[in-house]
DNA sequence: ATTATACGCTGTTAATTATCATAACGCGCT
DNA sequence: AGCGCGTTATGATAATTAACAGCGTATAAT
């Protein structure tokens, strides 16, 4: 898979990704007129990653804009006793590379595939020129940053203000009307990981769903997780 | 007091504010020229809180630009259930209006000013208008929500790792160390906000700064404390 | 002076969560 | 197949935190 991402990184990128169709065009670029786009567009690089790889780790220095056109991904930070914790998720309309890139020199977080992601890469420089040159580009990009963070923010609000069952429930709608909008789905990342994100320990984690299985709130088979009594489980969410 | 602030209101704020000495223009205005800044000092308005009082309301539109030159704020959510979570405190180079301004119609956030408070308010429009058309301007704007969005996030993440005591210690070192550089400082929020901003009791934060006054780390006098052995708090803080 | 009210403080009990221990299971590897 | 390893799973116990109840104090309003 590393050979696959590197091949289609000496191609630079052109193989799959025509700019002038991309979905996200119009997000990020709806300001911006056709030469510059050009201009971009013969500069990025899409890159692809497995579930598993590390797209950024914390501490480096940030030299590329990146978005996301497909895939899932989570953030992290690893503490200074070497527990990760968990931010955030993102799916492509939400990720706008990382959220220090225009105020800090290194990484804040670290960005890892939950599933097969594809993203494109810019070099930053060339997105900060840009953005100096055409006000509008950088106010789209502002308000792109502005609602990643509020996102995370309200649901790391939401989060808090629950006790282990709410939050295990959160986490499962989460997966299940946001991410993949269907009641049942592969989870993406393991109990672990879903202790890192909720602040609590891999043991509860394991222990609620194995409850919530226990009252039929959810089927469980390893991974795949199937809801067979959503209103309860908003329930728990909204009051537990 | 409320009187002191409309008085000020009504004088369009210009008995004492000169936009050419504000400590903040460097940060926020530094490319922007003479003439567009006396455009934007013309039409600033600077208005005084007193602690206690309500800057902005969650739910409000947001029409203006704010930005702090004196004082301390918090920044609060209510919750569906009545109970309000403090998202975090600002001082003036700290705080960017509110994240969301560039992204949102409505205030996401309360603020509440915890000491007495100065601030200039810009109108909107204008801010957006100056940004739309001076592109290092927004990219100006832009690092500062970056820095204070990144900050927040930070902050919480650090509180979220560590328990009860270390909450504690955290907000005491915070406080200490960070907004009145002092040992000894009157505490600007009850017992029941630190309890909003770490996500615990009240009573239990009443209990371990009641521990701490007994283990000899803190001397308290109501609001009043004193950092009698700030490498313990430190430590508490690290590991707890 | 009296009432109301918010706040700070403490003790007790109940609920919640972490920690420790153990075991089954799946999966890649040889 | 058998081994090693990480993940999932469950139980017992300890630690932590919440919830409830009570009380004193300061402050402001009537």
């Amino acid at each position: 898979m590393q050979n696959l991402s590197k091949t289609i990184n000496n191609n630079m990128g052109k193989t799959n990704c025509s700019c002038e169709k991309c979905q996200l065009k119009s997000l990020f670029f709806s300001h911006v007129d056709a030469s510059e786009m050009s201009n971009i567009c013969d500069i990025k690089v899409e890159k692809q990653y497995s579930k598993g790889e590390i797209i950024t780790t914390e501490g480096e220095p940030i030299r590329e804009f990146i978005y996301m056109k497909e895939g899932l991904v989570k953030l992290s930070k690893t503490g200074t006793d070497g527990k990760d914790q968990i931010i955030s998720f993102s799916k492509p309309f939400d990720f706008v590379s990382l959220l220090s890139v225009f105020s800090s020199k290194t990484y804040k977080y670290s960005v890892t595939a939950i599933e097969d992601t594809t993203v494109c890469i810019l070099d930053l420089d060339v997105v900060k020129n840009h953005a100096q040159e055409n006000a509008l580009f950088a106010m789209d990009l502002m308000a792109r940053i502005s609602e990643a963070t509020d996102k995370i923010l309200l649901d790391n609000l939401a989060i808090k203000r629950k006790h282990l069952k709410g939050r295990i429930a959160h986490v499962l709608l989460y997966f299940s009307d946001y991410i993949y909008k269907n009641d049942e789905f592969e989870l993406p990342i393991s109990r672990r990981e879903i202790a890192e994100y909720i602040g609590m320990t891999t043991e509860n984690v394991i222990r609620t769903l194995s409850e919530f299985r226990k009252d039929k709130i959810i089927k469980i088979f390893g991974k795949d997780i199937l809801i067979s009594d959503k209103k309860r489980l908003q329930n728990i969410s909204d009051f537990g």
